[in-house]
RNA sequence: GGGUCGAUACCCGAGUGGCCAAAGGGGGUGGACUGUAACUCCGCUGCGAUUCGCUACGUUGGUUCGAAUCCAACUCGGCCCA
């Protein structure tokens, strides 16, 4: 097992590398010291679908916990999950059924693998509804106890609601000292989350100490920024901003993603996105910096290291190939969804229902607006007109909206 | 529980009886420029049909020829008082 003879600075430092904030670097320096597997506690809400690179940067961190030797304790929050976090003013959130929530964690673990080593003996799966559900009034209760109003208001985001007159439900407060249980409940050495979790990661420290236990160490990693850059939307890469790049989307996609990142993002994804050293990293940020290396090509580095990360070595070669066909060339891309014609019927077609009926477009208004302003193609040539055409002309054909919709007619 | 203010399209936010599918901004999207970067500029941005209709301004009713705009009740939220 790599890493038992180095040092324990050394593993700091490999642990650390691209976290934020470390309560205390003194005693996780003490726990390493112990020579005992830790235990590694990272926490997740089954409510996306999809993992993105932003939870690749913690998972990350994780992973190179198990690389030395520790547990990794992944808490799916099935139960927190049904209950429904109310963050976020009027709109409730609609509460997760059983179903979709084992659902999405499936999915999670599924994901979940593809960055964490899934050796059970480093590896522990749980979810919280297991303590959780058994819960009675008299657990809350004395669970409430353990924090003060005062101490829930000190919060940022709390108190900069309050100032605001955002609504703040008391289910709201309950979350952190949940979270918090669960520290508890799984016995962590080391809690990880992103540095918006810093509170609630803390509040498991608080819990475990009035427990008797000993209080696990606290690291937050970054938050990555979206593909959209930090002054659109909020800076944070999340699915419902659709700022993402997914950690199981195909490497061409990925590798597109990442190169409409606006430059001042290079370095911070090669630092949290890449799996690159940090001595790798230094290296690429300073050639950046020097001017040395154009930034179209340190993005491109950036964005093959990702594909060769989830997709297996050489995909990153393969994706940019296909990236630069599509868009330097402006040729097809080699693989396109495809739509079969006959599915709407005999009949001449309009552009317009085909784009519709492909799902290449949302509605038919909108669709027959593209047409009007020219975004249209069929094999790259732009369509003039919503003319009904029979389907013969079009069968075979790559009908296309913009740069990156596509579709291949059969 | 009492008082008071508020609820508008993806978000923020104008609009206080007809000219409102609803200003403006953001976001998104298409185009020009480029390195599918940034910046900048221009177009589009409820749904459906060949000058028309439908749905939409918290909900439900009402007043009116006509309501996002007036009235009532209700729901949800802010603030103040208890």
């Amino acid at each position: 097992m790599r890493g038992r003879m180095d040092s324990v600075d050394v593993q700091l430092s490999r642990l650390l590398q691209g976290t934020a904030d470390v309560i205390s670097k003194a005693e996780l320096a003490d726990r390493l010291k112990s020579e005992r597997p830790l235990r590694v506690k990272l926490g997740l809400d089954p409510t996306a679908s999809d993992l993105h690179l932003g939870h690749a940067v913690v998972l990350r961190t994780l992973r190179r916990f198990q690389d030395e030797g520790h547990v990794a304790v992944l808490i799916i929050g099935d139960f927190t999950a049904m209950v429904g976090d109310p963050t976020g003013k009027s709109v409730t959130r609609p509460r997760l059924t059983k179903a979709q929530v084992d659902d999405a964690a499936q999915t999670y673990i599924q994901q979940v693998t593809k960055v964490l080593d899934p050796d059970p003996e480093k590896l522990e799966i749980r979810c919280n509804s297991e303590w959780l559900a058994q819960m009675g009034m008299d657990d809350v209760l004395r669970l409430t106890s353990h924090a003060t109003v005062a101490q829930m208001l000190d919060r940022n985001d709390f108190s900069q609601r309050h100032k605001d007159g955002v609504a703040i439900s008391i289910t709201e407060f309950m979350y952190p000292l949940l979270q918090g249980w669960d520290s508890v409940m799984v016995q962590a050495d080391v809690e990880l989350g992103g540095t918006d979790q810093l509170f609630n990661l803390l509040m498991g420290r608080q819990l475990q100490k009035d427990e008797g236990q000993s209080q696990q160490v606290v690291i937050t990693t970054p938050l990555l920024v979206g593909v959209n850059g930090p002054d659109l939307a909020g800076p944070k890469m999340s699915k419902s901003l659709g700022n993402y790049v997914g950690i199981s989307e195909i490497a061409t996609e990925q590798f597109g993603k990442i190169m409409s990142i606006p430059d001042a993002l290079i370095d911070t994804y090669a630092l949290h996105a890449t799996g690159w050293t940090q001595s790798e990293v230094d290296a690429a940020v300073l050639a950046r910096a020097s001017g040395d290396v154009h930034p179209n090509f340190a993005k491109r580095s950036v964005a093959r290291a990702v594909c060769d990360l989830y997709h297996g070595t050489d995909a990153g070669i393969a994706a940019e190939a296909e990236f630069d066909r599509v868009h330097k060339q402006h040729d097809q891309p080699a693989e396109m969804p495809e739509f079969e014609l006959s599915t709407t019927g005999d009949g001449d077609l309009s552009i317009v229902k085909v784009l519709v009926a492909a799902g290449l477009s949302a509605s038919a208004r909108e669709a027959s607006r593209l047409v009007a302003e020219g975004a249209v193609k069929i094999d790259g040539i732009k369509v003039e007109t919503d003319a009904a055409r029979p389907q013969a002309e079009l069968r075979g054909r790559v009908l296309q909206i913009g740069r990156r919709r596509w579709v291949r007619l059969y």
